[in-house]
DNA sequence: TCGACGATCGTTTTT
DNA sequence: CGATCGTCGA
């Protein structure tokens, strides 16, 4: 009963229903990871459910761990038999388990997305593409939506999924695939279709896994995307006894490839559902809950929720208007030590939340200036530092030798005299005989055959050592030697901190430092696990890049971070900053149209749900951006916060600099800075369209080219005698022609 | 094999 | 404006 105890009705509904699929739609502050333990504690506590019978998959690491400790504390269990992990740990899990039945070898590397990268644009130079010519990006970003929507290779019925297997992409897909088999690694999204391809042709393992999971749990289900649905349906259509928790409104990774269909059409892939809806808040009070049901009210993309809450009717929300982003930071800091000082708040009450993260510029120059604490949430990671991915690099290929973008990346760091040249015939060779880099390199040494290869002796030499010392490593690691000696004797010998030392300057000596962290962090994780190998701890620092957050003071620190990094927090009180057309929503999401938007506002409606007590959202006039001062105007979504909920503070500067400025530039024909604060004053009226520039061709339009034959119109630049067009052909080239010159015609047909 | 220069392009980042 | 990246030259 200890699990019941405090719950609403709702959530004992939620917690006590399992019989068959079920939706549980949480809105924000409505006691959802509350409801998720006690509904585990239900099920091992009231159902006696064994605790092996339970999965219960999250997004990060960080919910995962807060999950079960929770559970475990409630129920007084050892935590470590609970299955509680992340879509992308539990795949890579089963995945080096199952082995077998895949087409990779146990010790397989995982891919982030800069190594993916380099893969793409290594097939792009292959077919002697330039980046200018196809974007990798581009490549990159449509190989990564295929995963998300469940391809694998060999799949069948694509079209069903909406693929056209006649996009000239398609055969970077293969060719990126095929690559990775080689380096024996696989991608992110790969972990999860990789799962799917194994349980479609090997349905007794599949079986295997449904009987185990007989109770299926998901959080953060608006996240999902097509691939890990399939998932989900695949491993509950046995006992069909699964149970997603999300909130529609609160879904803003959709170009991460979450699919917020996977929460609107529930009930398409799932029959008797039973729907739930946590609506009750008990974080905010009463004015925010308000004034965030009637934002997000505008969405159309929605299931559709009442939020409401007993809470206090609390404060206004303050909708500030400043003149410029360090204003912004002023404002904001002022009525923050207001806050503090009358009320004895410490300085981690409070955050600074924001759209992008250039936006924390200026708010860290006050703070640094004022010597207030504050932490920047998010940002650079500590695994992304340059010298950590050598080091890793290193470790990865004494793990999985076949990981050819590893040794690419350390074959010549530090200098052995292997340049490009070298690693370019390595590389052929390699490509010849379908092997990886490491494998070429072992036959070609091996000395029976040369392949018609010429090194000089010096660089023979060099590949030599190079080879032996990395053989000497992997022979210690297959040996079972603890992962902190292997790295000791990767940086020593390899030469890199050598290197390092010798080029005596500030940065090196911080680099040093740093790889001395991650040594420490190393002899941190054996300690935690004993036995565990170095394996084990490459796939915990590439699936979790949690950073420790625990140097909270006695005066605790201030947050900033951007609204995506906010998800999931609380805060007494909380700063909204930047609500300006092109920043909040972005310019990119109104360019894409209506669907953006709605993210976008969602992304809004996250923001403002995560303050307890009080709420500042605040807009500048003018802001510098791209070293240009730019003039916005205030955001669309602040119009859509109810007057009755807020008060409206106008921050003007007499004889303002910027108006004038501003005026020059006719950004304030919109609206008039001079009348008295109110919403009408805000209003933007059509802006007075500028006549239309004298272009040929228009964003979109088809044109034919007598060269590279029939293309869209990407964009356009300039106009008259200095017009220039991009254009996309068929087979995903983009090129840039100035129109005077370029053959071009429009393509009426 | 490295460094200097110029062109380019500017969200969000659970894994 | 500024970081990043690719190209070219020595």
């Amino acid at each position: 009963m200890v699990a019941n105890s405090g719950l609403n009705s709702a959530q004992k509904n939620a917690v006590e229903y399992f019989d068959g699929p079920m939706m549980v739609l949480a809105g924000a502050g409505s006691g959802k990871t509350r409801m998720l333990v006690a509904k585990m504690a239900h099920l091992l506590q009231e159902a006696n459910v064994g605790p092996y019978k339970i999965i219960a998959l999250t997004f990060s690491n960080k919910a995962a761990r807060e999950m079960r400790e929770r559970v475990s504390r409630l129920c007084g269990i050892n935590g470590q038999a609970l299955t509680v992990t992340t879509f992308h740990s539990f795949c890579a899990r089963m995945l080096r388990t199952e082995v077998e039945y895949f087409g990779l070898s146990k010790n397989f590397s995982i891919y982030d997305e800069d190594e993916s990268k380099a893969i793409v644009k290594s097939i792009l130079g292959k077919y002697g593409i330039s980046p200018k010519e196809i974007s990798p990006y581009d490549v990159l970003s449509y190989i990564d939506d295929l995963k998300n929507k469940g391809v694998y290779q060999g799949r069948e019925n694509l079209e069903a999924l909406g693929i056209d297997l006649d996009d000239p992409f398609f055969k970077y897909f293969d060719e990126y695939e095929h690559e990775l088999h080689r380096s024996n690694a696989l991608d992110f999204g790969g972990l999860i279709t990789a799962v799917l391809c194994l349980f479609e042709r090997h349905p007794h393992v599949l079986k295997r896994f449904q009987q185990r999971y007989e109770y299926i749990l998901v959080d953060e289900y608006q996240d999902t995307n097509r691939a890990q649905l399939e998932l989900l349906k695949l491993l509950a259509s046995e006992h069909k006894k699964i149970c997603v928790v999300g909130d529609e409104d609160q879904s803003i990774y959709s170009w991460r490839g979450a699919d917020i269909n996977n929460i609107l059409d529930f009930e398409k892939h799932f029959t008797n559902v039973k729907i739930v809806k946590l609506e009750q808040n008990y974080r905010s009070s009463a004015h925010i809950i308000k004034a965030a049901s009637a934002v997000i009210g505008n969405n159309v993309l929605r299931k559709g929720k009442q939020l409401w809450t007993e809470n206090d009717e609390g404060e206004k929300i303050t909708i500030a208007e400043l003149e410029t982003e360090k204003d912004e930071a002023n404002f904001v800091l002022s009525e923050l030590e207001k806050i503090r000082k009358a009320g004895q708040e410490k300085y981690h009450d409070f955050a600074i939340f924001y759209r992008n993260n250039f936006q924390s510029r200026p708010f860290e120059d006050v703070l640094r200036q004022k010597n207030i604490p504050y932490r920047i949430v998010g940002g650079i990671k500590f695994y992304d530092r340059k010298e950590i991915k050598d080091v890793l690099a290193y470790l990865r290929l004494v793990v999985n030798p076949q990981d050819s973008l590893a040794l690419s990346r350390i074959i010549n760091i530090p200098t052995r005299g292997i340049g490009a040249t070298t690693l370019k015939k390595l590389e052929d060779l390699a490509g010849q005989l379908n092997l990886s880099l490491w494998g070429a390199i072992e036959k070609l040494l091996a000395g029976a055959d040369d392949f018609g290869i010429r090194l000089t002796p010096k660089i023979k030499l060099a590949l030599k050592n190079f080879a032996s010392f990395l053989g000497e490593c992997i022979y210690l690691n297959e040996k079972g030697t603890s992962p902190k000696i292997i790295f000791e004797k990767v940086i020593h010998e390899s030469g890199y901190l050598d290197e390092l030392r010798a080029m005596r300057d500030y940065e090196s000596a911080a680099r040093i430092e740093n790889i001395g962290e991650f040594g420490r962090a190393i002899e941190e994780f054996q300690s935690a696990t004993p036995n565990a190998t170095l394996a084990e701890f490459i796939e915990g620092i590439t699936l979790d890049t949690t950073q420790n957050l625990d140097t909270d003071n006695q005066m605790g620190e201030i947050s900033l971070m951007t609204i995506h990094g906010a998800k999931g927090l609380e805060f007494p009180f909380v700063f909204v900053v930047g609500a300006e057309e092109g920043i909040f929503p972005s310019s990119k999401s109104m360019e894409r149209g209506q669907n953006s938007v709605e993210e976008e506002r969602r992304l809004f409606y996250v923001a403002m749900t995560r303050a307890m007590e009080k709420l500042f959202i605040t807009f500048v006039r003018g802001r510098v951006l791209w070293g240009q001062l730019k003039f916005n105007g205030p955001s669309r979504f602040l119009f859509e916060v109810p007057k009755e909920n807020t008060i409206w503070s106008q921050n003007k500067k007499p004889n303002s600099l910027l108006e004038d400025v501003g005026k020059e530039h006719g950004a304030f024909d919109n609206y008039d800075f001079s009348q008295e604060v109110d919403h009408e004053r805000y209003v933007i009226h059509e802006k007075a369209k500028a006549p239309p520039p004298n272009v040929k061709f228009q964003k979109g339009s088809r044109i034919i080219h007598t060269v590279y034959g029939k293309g869209t119109v990407l964009d356009t630049e300039g106009f008259g005698a200095e017009e220039k067009v991009i254009i996309m052909f068929p087979d995903g080239a983009k090129k840039r022609f100035l129109v005077k010159f370029a053959p071009i015609t429009a393509d009426h047909n």
